[in-house]
DNA sequence: CTATGTGAATTTATTCACAGCA
DNA sequence: TGCTGTGAATAAATTCACATAG
């Protein structure tokens, strides 16, 4: 919006755009202090930047991945990232055969060496190894100090409570879908 | 579980395993008529089939994917959507460069020949183009008679209500780990 | 007038607590 | 005894409704 140069927008029309209620909007916002104007709405350059500074990706911080799996190579080679604050800074995994092979100017180093993280300053760790490993892969990154964890393992993981994670299982968004579909009926009779 | 032999898990231990409280497991189990045994707790093959059920992932439903672009390519090589009843049967494109070509045993057909899904009994529409030709790639399936959609694009999109929309948006998950970091706090001084 | 910000009302979700079954 | 299923109690989220600012 603030590209096709538009000033304002009105907590209806954000509803309208995010499929929501008016009034979900400008509690939300409010929670924040509330940065809208009365009778106008609110200025799109200035929400931009507070929605950035309440989520905190006005930020960029190093984080680790571990697993260089299938998932884990797109996972790396996707810049994206940067846009949320996320700059990977290092890879690891256990296999010999990756291990010290580059991959987007990342060399791949030996999990067994993820306690250097807390001297390297990276403090997210980012899973990207098979289920079974997804436990003790996160045990390794909290004792080397991360304080937050993305989670791509199908799994949900313990950390002490001071270690914030964030699991994305796309497979159990798919698994929605089937439920609220209409057409699933036939099976029923 | 099933596989390890385990007969029965009680509602506390699934409590334990997914993070949530007892009570919850047992209330949700209990809306879709409860199957468990008091003292006992959940026949762990019961279980897995009842779920199965409920979610409709007992039954495969073809779809058709819109936009073999990079995740388009790797979203129609990922097999594993089968578990969660979906078949992908059909792969449309704009680009004249990749129409004709096969990818997957699976021949990419020019976006313009969406209405043909109809015919072919393909229900679920996985959108996989960019954010901008969302609305209007969820539009044509929508005509081509979808009831289901699987929405890959960081957007919302307005369909009529008889159509699902599952929107994945894996952007907006990555976004919340920074908002949760106590390390952030090193800017707001 | 228009659209925010926010208490109050309402709705929805979660948790408690316990009767009753295996 | 051990654990489910479920009403009742509590907590949380959403929506209403309106006083108030631009």
């Amino acid at each position: 919006m603030s590209k096709e140069g538009q000033q304002s927008i009105s907590s209806r029309d954000l509803a309208d755009f995010l499929g929501a209620n008016p009034s979900q909007i400008r509690k939300d916002f409010s929670y924040f202090g509330g940065f809208g104007t009365p009778g106008v709405g609110y200025k799109v350059e200035k929400l931009a930047k507070q929605i950035e500074k309440i989520l905190k990706l006005d930020i960029t911080q190093k984080a680790a991945l571990v697993g260089v799996g299938n998932l884990g190579s797109v996972v790396l080679a996707y810049q994206g990232f940067r846009i949320y604050g996320f700059d990977i800074a290092a890879a690891f995994d256990t296999d010999s055969k990756k291990i010290g092979k580059k991959l987007n100017n990342i060399t791949i180093e030996d999990v067994s060496n993820l306690w250097t993280l807390k001297r390297r300053k990276i403090n997210i760790g980012i899973i990207t190894v098979p289920r079974d490993a997804a436990q003790e892969t996160a045990d390794a990154l909290v004792k080397a100090g991360v304080k937050g964890i993305l989670n791509f393992s199908p799994c949900y993981i313990t950390v002490p409570k001071k270690v914030k994670v964030v699991t994305i299982d796309i497979a159990m968004d798919l698994a929605r879908l089937p439920y609220y579909m209409p057409a699933s009926r036939a099976t029923n009779t």
